[in-house]
DNA sequence: GCAAGTGGTCTGGTAAGCGGACCAGCTCAC
DNA sequence: GTGAGCTGGTCCGCTTACCAGACCACTTGC
């Protein structure tokens, strides 16, 4: 159930300034949950400053902010490592931001139920061979790194952000965009249970398939299935 | 066609700090376009300061803005009032700003023949009784202001909006809040082809009696039939 | 051991926004 | 009329976020 909200369209918004610091450490956070693991290094400061077009004070105050919720560690002489992930605490401060979004995951699926069968049935219309090898090159990838015994996460982004834009439709790219945030932590999650991943790229390939051969209806029915799987994982289990 | 966009997801995005009064000037925007007719004036500017929680300096800067773009005229003493809308100049910068968005109202016409059917579908099976009547409240609104010759644009935006409330899922409703600026553009066009308030009642009141009777399936459908009549009328009009 | 790279710290400057005070013009009740 | 109470117009000083650059302390690899 959502929160009660007041009647109707509110008139106004209250307006906060957003700040950079939060930008960037949000972006560090994505970078880190796509590409890197545990003991990795992040790019330098410097770097950083320079990729975001922001001051490396900018950066700093991020990373500061990242190394009080433990996420990350900076060592001097020697570069910002990723901190192991300790999932076990409930002192926890990333378990318990992902627990406190629960009820959200559920939502966030329906969500994903609503849009995501539609859109793939514009992507199996609009796709150009070009879009559909990057796909194929994407569940390349996602079959490379689950081999290796390790959550295909950035791939599974990228292969749902890869129909939204093979769809051709830029609102519903912005859309996606700004829910990437909450979307990846369903993602994450599911993809670390049992029989999961194997079960996702199964239903990335059938999609892929329909889109690769622009049949629409199957592409939106294929999608429809796969995001209830990933409903079924999520809804049965326990956190 | 949407903009060529880079492979897949960016690692990263150049951060762009907001400025409040860009903000406020946007939010006073919307505010004259849903409830204001040329003449009106303004709430001052203290007061929106205090309703948006912004200093009164920021409100001016906003005002300022607008006043620059013609929309709007401060006069001392009195308040700031509503200019005239100077529909046919194509100087005018109004216009323009519609105009140049004319791609994005076929792109964002399909998002919502995506998003809005199982929306409705959701609301049906969700909406309370008070959520119900609150948005019969709305038609009626919508009527009177319709037979007094005016394009209700409030109502219109009133009525989907309830819809989203109803299906109970709070992302939708993030994701409208942050679409709106751009939905209220194919409306307040469509709204004004001649004939097209009357079909727009009638869908209205279709889909809410389907809702009422908590018929999924018929709410979906006639939410989509809605859709497909505004998408008629704006890929019919010449800009 | 030293050069090159890293994070840590500090300083000076800029721009946006805030909060308040005061002025000038309009309106309306008395 | 006229004055009280609104309105927008202007100015000031202060704070915060951010930027740019310099310098230090530390680690690492050659």
């Amino acid at each position: 159930m959502p929160a009660p909200v007041k009647s109707v369209k509110p008139d106004f918004e209250v307006i906060r300034r957003n700040k950079v610091y939060e930008e960037v450490a949000k972006q560090i956070e994505r970078l880190i949950l796509k590409k890197l693991k545990p003991g990795d290094k992040l790019p330098s400061e410097r770097e950083l400053a320079e990729i975001l077009q922001v001051s490396r004070s900018s950066i700093r105050d991020a990373i500061r902010g990242l190394e009080l919720v433990g996420l990350v560690e900076p060592r001097q002489g020697t570069g910002t490592i990723v901190r192991e992930r300790t999932t076990e605490s409930s002192a926890n401060p990333f378990a318990n931001a992902l627990k406190r979004r629960q009820g959200l995951v559920t939502e966030l699926l329906d969500f994903r139920k609503m849009i995501e069968p539609p859109l793939a049935a514009r992507a199996a219309a609009n796709a150009t061979a070009e879009e559909i090898s990057e796909m194929e090159e994407i569940l390349q990838r996602q079959e490379k790194t689950q081999s290796q015994g390790e959550a295909a996460i950035a791939e599974d982004a990228d292969f749902h952000y890869g129909i939204a834009l093979a769809s051709g439709n830029s609102v519903v790219l912005k859309v996606i965009d700004t829910l990437m945030d909450l979307l990846r932590d369903t993602r994450e999650h599911s993809l670390q249970v049992e029989g999961r991943a194997q079960k996702s790229l199964a239903g990335h390939r059938r999609i892929l398939a329909a889109i690769k051969r622009h049949d629409a209806e199957a592409a939106k029915a294929a999608m429809r299935r796969h995001i209830e799987d990933v409903e079924e994982i999520v809804l049965n289990t326990k956190f």
